[in-house]
RNA sequence: GGUGGGGUAUCCAAGUGGCUAAAGGAUGCAGACUGUAAAUCUGUCAGGGUUUCCCUUUCGAGCGUUCGAAUCGCUCCCCCACCA
């Protein structure tokens, strides 16, 4: 194999767990720790890839499920891959369809896997799950659509980005530890075949992340860490439930963390609140993906720093009466084009008025508040200043 | 001047005798959102209170019929359409 990929360390301090790396791609560096933009359906919704780039972001996220049911792994394969394809010639990963197994599947208990309750009820487009795969109803059209480990990396494969994910099956919160148990045994399966498939066909611009599973139950997860550590995975991610509330969720990444190989990256699948990174940095997780910094732009909710150590609250929210004339930016100190050239009320009215470039606006915003976040916690992980930064936010 | 239609809460708009403090929508006020079927969803929206219950004031205005009226009758005010 060539050095077309890399993983080195480059800043921890003592027996810390926190730690700076740099991932090398064919489509460039990453530095971690960093967080990872989603961009489901190859876009970065409400923006162009190019004002993703000025936020200063490293590392974009598309989907295999909803990549595949639309335009096709084929059309994306005839422009070159997915970054031809989307305009972000920079590192990408696709997750594999195995989220979707979970969020298509189980109707209104989407909120299952962090442990919330029902609400929003959704009929399920998941039909059944065998050992073979999972069989879907497309969303789009209700057409039968079968999922196997080898078909989501045939389709990975065709997408083209650098880094896979094996597919996987994720389970719900309020699931018994038996079943929690035979479902992340399906996933190590699912995970070797989705290894055969990779190796079988193998590029060398591309590498696969190992899925450890679990639940919250630590001999579980540990049973989970064993088999991924043993397979011949690039980098690992987290997956599954991570509890019932982010105490839970914290415990858990930590446990996991503790055993997991520390030659590989590491990446929180699925997490991406402020606290939750920083709690997860400390356990020493290199990267995090998520839909909140996007989705809460488009509802009107903007990332800020005010509260520096209190995250009870970690946005405002633009609609609100009280910003209706109110002539400052989101954040005095944020850099970004939003907060350099409009004022909250104008933010506001344009939520108030349903004008789209509401949404483009907060998600420049968010997106490169969080690119900020992640250089202060490289910054303080590079100073050595890691443990004060983190007592100062997180205690 | 004539004929017909209409005036309902912040706005639009259902409702023609009790189950109506009054459907629905919008606006307003707030909340949620964590590997995106999400520019989505939820709550609230006459006033007050000891707030799973009580009180006060409401359907253009007034008077009346009735045990009971947004709903029926009379008078008045205003709006719209067509005809002179």
């Amino acid at each position: 194999m060539s050095d077309n990929f890399s993983y080195t360390i480059t800043a921890q301090k003592g027996d810390e767990r926190a730690h700076c790396a740099v991932i090398k791609t064919p489509h460039g560096c990453i530095e971690t720790p960093n967080f990872i933009f989603c961009a489901t359906h190859g876009a970065i919704k409400g923006l162009a890839m190019e004002q993703l780039i000025a936020t200063g972001a490293q590392f974009v996220l598309g989907n295999t499920y909803h990549l595949w049911l639309q335009p096709g792994p084929d059309v994306v394969e005839k422009h070159g891959g997915l970054q031809r394809f989307t305009g972000w010639n920079r590192p990408m990963l696709t997750d594999s369809g195995g989220f979707q197994i979970f969020s298509l599947g189980y109707g209104g208990v989407v909120d299952e896997i962090k442990g919330k309750k029902d609400r929003s009820a959704r009929p399920k487009s998941l039909l059944k799950i065998t050992e073979e795969g999972a069989f879907f109803r497309s969303y789009l059209d209700g057409s039968l659509c079968f999922l196997s480990p080898e078909r989501s990396i045939q389709i990975q494969q065709k997408l083209g980005a650098d880094f896979i994910l094996p597919l996987d099956e994720c389970t719900p919160f309020h699931m018994k530890k038996d079943a929690t148990a035979a479902s992340m045994q399906r996933s190590h399966r699912w995970e070797f075949r989705s290894l055969q498939q990779f190796y079988n066909n193998f590029n060398d611009r591309q590498r696969m992340y190992g899925i450890v599973q679990g639940g919250v139950y630590e001999d579980l997860r540990r049973e989970s860490i064993d088999f991924v550590n043993q397979q011949p995975f690039f980098a690992q991610a987290i997956g599954g439930s991570l509890g019932g509330d982010k105490q839970q969720m914290y415990e858990v990444v930590d446990f996991t963390m503790r055993y997991l190989s520390k030659n590989r990256p590491t990446h929180l699948l699925g997490i991406g609140g402020l606290r939750d990174i920083l709690e997860g940095v400390q356990s020493g997780v290199d990267t995090f993906d998520c839909v909140h910094p996007t989705r809460i732009a488009r509802h009107g909710c903007a990332l800020i720093a005010k509260p520096e150590t209190d995250f009870a609250k970690e946005h405002i929210n633009l609609k609100n009466g009280i910003y209706k004339e109110d002539l400052n930016p989101i954040d005095t100190e944020c850099d970004c084009y939003t907060c350099r050239n409009f004022s909250r009320s104008y933010l506001h009215h344009l939520f108030k008025a349903k004008e789209s470039t509401g949404g483009l606006l907060l998600t420049i915003h968010n997106a490169r508040f969080m690119v900020r976040w992640m250089e202060k916690i490289r910054n303080a992980i590079q100073t050595g200043t890691w443990a004060e930064f983190y007592k100062a936010h997180c205690c």
